[in-house]
DNA sequence: CGGCGGCTTGAAGGACGTCAAGATTAGTGG
DNA sequence: CCACTAATCTTGACGTCCTTCAAGCCGCCG
């Protein structure tokens, strides 16, 4: 049974190619303080875009780069939802990140030079491609590019110690629903209501978790009110208390 | 009993000041590269000198930095032993990493520009401080000194997303060993025979187990033949066969 | 409709944590 | 140099949270 009303789509899913709306997704775009005119030189805001390529559509289970391949690019999520996993020489995958509207993919290769996970679309995928080298060519030009690729970078590195830490089962998943919330809050989705866009054991996976477990701790959050459960759409009833269980992992 | 003879020193432990020793440390260092003339811009070259502070030294337990504090500069390890942590609200501990000689501390605070943790020494520590606003100023003009922070951070993203996997208490207690193994023989230390700086509770927290699973994991290492330990002295006697149990860990 | 993958639910087992006690070391001051 | 205490480490017994295994359910797509 359905409790919920299906969930009204709050970003523009088909961006078409060529129809002018880059402003609609560089707003949301954790490029788009630098992408959009801000009293920058104007040249360099025209090279800016000129080396912005825009890719897509990916569809559920494209991959848009795969482990070891020769580090060129970094990836703008401009619509759906892209996992980075790697798998180790048992078969078994360790998923990375989840990564939505308005983040990035694959700032983890520029050290090792190569992709160091695979990169697949959850859903319809589109995405900005940046030349890396002609990016960090262009940051010695434009100090805001630059800021913005260390601050991207710095956050990467706390975004990945959040879940490293030693935590329950309660906690983690907490903590993953209001960090989701969070992160569509921010590029103007509702906090409260979203679909998730990957499947059970991809949470689990990311989460150390067996996907049992996963669906006894939502059932669990739902019995207690917290949430409410409908296949993927979920939606938020006591976010504070979530806020709260998580409160340990969210910080610290 | 002490199986093991006591170990040499194999890095200088008081580097003084201004000994001029600086190449000896530099090195080493993760800076090292672009601080020792490569045939990089001379005025450049001035300024990355100018810009950094030999500090030091700090005792066992004397804090960097703290929590919150705002973001100033980085850090590299010239000697000794940093460990980085995070205090929740209800007093636990979580460490984020150990960083020995020639490794970067501070790297996670670019972003909220505040320190996201605590630096704390866990012996007698020396450092390089650079000022990190002065240090991205010149990143401008020495794409060397760009293209090295890009990598160090982009690094530390992978670092971090290392131990977070789902492995039991076997494989990461030889992940831990075997990456500390690497990092000392990276600096020119020896790979088989080192000196743990931190305590076995620490060890524990960073692995997310319970100190006495670290002893008994130590102790069911030391029965198979695969190392030595006495106190905080450790020999890997059967390296390759420790790198196995870690592969998945060490590379996925 | 029928097969298949994803999801849920229950019962049993295991890996690690917790608790408690003892051993060893380090630190301190006489 | 030697007590004395506190801290760290080790070891064993027991408990628990989560996994594993197994079965059934549901929605999707050919």
């Amino acid at each position: 049974m359905s409790n919920i009303k299906p969930i009204e789509r709050v970003a523009p899913i088909d961006p078409g190619e060529g129809d002018g709306d880059e402003v609609r997704f560089c707003s949301t775009c954790a490029f788009g303080e630098v992408c959009i005119p801000g009293g920058f030189d104007k040249t360099a805001l025209q090279d800016l875009h000129c080396l912005v390529e825009h890719v897509g559509p990916f569809h559920s289970g494209d991959r848009i780069f795969s482990t070891g391949e020769k580090f060129e690019s970094i990836y703008a999520v401009r619509a759906g939802t892209v996992k980075t996993s790697t798998v180790d020489e048992e078969g078994r995958e360790q998923i990375l990140g989840f990564h939505l509207p308005g983040e990035m993919v694959g700032l983890n290769a520029i050290h090792p030079a190569r992709y160091p996970c695979d990169a697949i679309a959850l859903d319809t995928v589109y995405l900005c491609r940046f030349s890396f080298p002609a990016l960090a060519t262009l940051a010695t030009r434009m100090p805001g590019v630059q800021q913005q690729l260390f601050r991207l970078l710095s956050a990467d590195i706390g975004k990945a110690a959040l879940l490293a830490g030693d935590h329950n089962a309660n906690e983690r998943m907490a903590a993953f629903l209001i960090l989701l919330a969070d992160r569509f809050a921010a590029r103007g989705f509702s906090a409260t209501r979203f679909r998730l866009s990957m499947a059970r054991g991809d949470i689990a996976n990311h989460l150390r978790l067996a996907p049992e477990t996963v669906s006894r701790v939502l059932r669990r959050f739902q019995d207690q009110g917290l949430i409410r459960v409908d296949e993927r759409d979920v939606e938020l009833l006591q976010a504070g208390q979530l806020r709260q269980l998580a409160r340990c992992i969210l910080h610290a």
